[in-house]
DNA sequence: TTTATAATTCTACATTTATCGATATACTAA
DNA sequence: TTAGTATATCGATAAATGTAGAATTATAAA
């Protein structure tokens, strides 16, 4: 990977996390291992439609996996080497 | 500062460096020690008005400060202590 | 199969924002 | 004071984007 491509994942990076919704949804999976869309619902008061939108840009990005699926749950969680790689989340 | 300040504040940092001409800014000043607007626009190919834009965001979210003035030159640093506490800048 | 639920995708809309030319401000030198 | 230069601010515009309702897909249970 040459430096423009590590620079445009970076600015991705920090732009998926510089949205407040977006963080908020980070920082519970930091605390809590795995969750599916509807879980997150219940935490902020988001829209489904909404939250799958902010997921669908977390895991492009590589900050989230979508790691297992149960019945129609999807289950995310945090990919903790891309974060480490690129940012220091201060604890709420 | 409370919960919802602190995520506020990381917000507008994550936001800052999340556009690719702010992280070339900030990218350059970390190997520059300090820089003015048109030493840095002689580096990037952007107008000085846009620049300027883009400085006051970095400085107002407090990873960039105006650290000297001479003659009519502004001279940029990084606040090292907001980065360090917030992201993992990989080198170029 | 039918019904219900979870998630995603689609569509629309209002808001935000990156860029740059024009203008204004600040400082220096002649 | 006048001219020149460095920044900053203003105004306009095109593009990106967060949100949510509607429609769609997928899975499970009755």
């Amino acid at each position: 990977m040459n430096k423009e491509q590590s620079h445009q994942e970076a600015v991705k990076i920090y732009k998926a996390l510089g949205e407040p919704t977006r963080l908020h949804i980070v920082k519970l999976l930091c605390k809590h291992d795995e969750l599916s869309c509807s879980q997150i619902e219940e935490q902020l008061n988001y829209k489904g439609s909404t939250l799958s939108h902010h997921l669908k840009q977390l895991v492009e990005c590589g900050v989230l996996r979508l790691a297992r699926k149960e019945g129609t749950y999807h289950f995310y969680r945090v990919n903790q080497d891309t974060l480490d790689r690129h940012v220091v989340l201060q604890p709420d």
